[in-house]
DNA sequence: TCGCGCCTTCTCGTATACATGAAAAATTCT
DNA sequence: AGAATTTTTCATGTATACGAGAAGGCGCGA
C-alpha cells in the first residue's frame, strides 16, 4: 500500500515500439526495484503500475509473475506484490552458488584445454575502452565477463542457472559499487589475472583467484544489507 | 496444432476445490507433457486446454508462462506453445548440473560435520515401507531424497536451483524407470550407501558413490532420447 | 476503555470481448 | 503448372467487466 514515489507525470514510455507490452512493463518494474524506488518490504499493486504506464492490468500481471519467478517479489493471494527484502543470508547463498558454478566452469575450461573465447576477449576489450568514470557500464561488463566465462564451459543448463543468479544479485551489485568505487580498479585487475590463468589452463591458480575475487564482496554485502 | 489425443469427455476435474485455477491448469498441462500425450515438437493452444478443462484462457496463459519458465514449453510470439523436445545434450547438461550441486552439498555436509537430518531418515523410512511394485512412488521418493540431501547443506538458493533441475528431468526420469525397472533396486542400494557415507562424514566415499550413482543414468537417457 | 463482530472497501482472480499480426489458403499472373 | 501476391483465417496479445475474499474501519456491548 506504500507508494514510495509519487509520479508527477505518468511514466509515459515509447508506445511506438513493437516489442510486447509485458516486456516493457517487466523492465520498468524491475528497474524501479533495482533503483530502490520500491523499497523492500513494501507492496506494489497491479493498478499502480498499470496506470503509471498507461496499460491494462493484464500485461502487468504477466510481468509480476515473471518477477516472482526471479525472486524480486512475492505474490500474496488477493493482497498484492511484496517487494522481497534482500537478506544477508540470501546474498551469502547467492555468492556461494556463484562460486560453485564458476569454479566448475573454470575446472572444465582448464581440463578440456578450451581456449579463451572470442566473447571473453571482446568483453575485456570493451572494458578497457570504457573510461573509469563509467561505473555503471563497467559494472555491467564485469558481470557479463563472468557470464561469458560460465558459458564457455558449454553447459547451457548451468549457464541458465547462473543467469538467474545474476539477476538476483544485480540489485545489490549496483549499490555495492556505488558504496566503494575503488573496488572497480581492483576488480579489473583480478579479472585480467583470472583470464590470464584461464588462457594458461592453470586450474589451481584460476580457482584461487576466483576465491579471492568473490570473497570480499560478501563483506560489502553484509554492510549494505543489515538484517531486516 | 497437433492434438495427440482426442478427449472423449471434457477432462472435468473437481471444481469444488478452492485452490487457484491456474494451479490446477498448470498441473494438468504438466502431467499431459510428462505422460507424453503432448509430444515434443508439437504445438498446444491455449483454447485447447481451456475448453478441455472448462476454464477461460486467462488461467491457461498464466500456467503456460510458468511452464515456459520451467522449460517445458517455448512460447512463440503469436504462434503458440511449442512443447520442447528434450535433447540428449540437455539431459547431459542437467545431470552435470545436478552433479555439481549435489557434490557441493556433500562436501559441505561432510566438512561441517552436519548430522544426517530427520528429513533424510524419514524419506529412507518411507522408501523401505513402500513395496517394490510401487515404481512411481519409489521414483518420487528417490528424487525427494536427493532434494533433501541438497537442502541439508543449508543454502536455500542452491536448493531452489536444484528444484528447477528436478522438474526438468522429471519427464525423462519416469520413462527411464519404466524402461529398466531393475534399476530401482540398484538405486536403493546406492542411496543407502550414500547416506551411510554421509553419516560417517566420509566425503571422498560419498562423492565416489554419487559419481557411480549418476553416471549410468546418462546411458539410459541417450537410449531414450535419440537426437531430434 | 477495550474487545468483538459486522460492514465497507479495495484488490486480486477469472471471464469475456476486441485488436493485431502471422500462417495458411485462395487467386492471379507468368 | 508453378510461383508470387492478396485474402482469409485464426490464435495470440491486450483491454475491460465482474465476482470473491481479505484488510481495515466502525459501532455495539461489556
Amino acid at each position: 500500500m506504500i507508494m514510495p514515489t509519487v509520479m508527477e507525470r505518468p511514466d509515459e514510455f515509447d508506445r511506438a515500439r513493437k516489442e510486447p507490452m509485458r516486456e516493457r512493463v517487466y523492465l520498468y518494474a524491475r528497474e524501479q526495484i533495482l533503483r530502490g524506488r520500491f523499497g523492500g518490504g513494501s507492496f506494489i499493486e497491479e493498478e499502480d503500475i498499470a496506470s503509471a504506464l498507461g496499460v491494462s492490468r493484464t500485461p502487468v500481471r504477466e510481468a509480476f509473475h515473471r518477477l516472482e519467478a526471479e525472486r524480486f517479489i512475492d505474490l500474496l493471494p488477493r493482497r498484492g506484490a511484496l517487494v522481497r527484502q534482500v537478506t544477508v543470508q540470501e546474498l551469502v547463498d547467492v555468492y556461494e552458488a556463484r562460486r560453485v558454478i564458476e569454479s566448475h566452469a573454470i575446472s572444465r575450461i582448464c581440463r578440456e584445454k578450451l581456449p579463451v573465447s572470442a566473447d571473453m576477449k571482446a568483453v575485456l576489450g570493451k572494458l578497457e575502452k570504457l573510461p573509469p568514470r563509467e561505473t555503471f557500464g563497467r559494472s555491467e561488463l564485469n558481470r557479463e565477463l563472468h557470464s561469458v566465462l560460465v558459458a564457455r564451459a558449454g553447459n547451457a543448463v548451468l549457464s541458465e542457472l547462473y543467469q538467474s543468479l545474476d539477476a538476483r544479485q544485480q540489485r545489490v551489485a549496483m549499490t555495492a559499487i556505488e558504496a566503494d568505487p575503488t573496488r572497480l580498479a581492483r576488480i579489473s585487475r583480478e579479472h585480467h589475472a583470472l583470464i590470464g590463468a584461464l588462457a594458461a589452463w592453470d586450474e589451481a591458480r584460476a580457482l584461487a583467484i576466483l576465491e579471492r575475487h568473490l570473497r570480499p564482496i560478501m563483506g560489502v554485502m553484509a554492510r549494505l544489507a543489515p538484517p531486516a
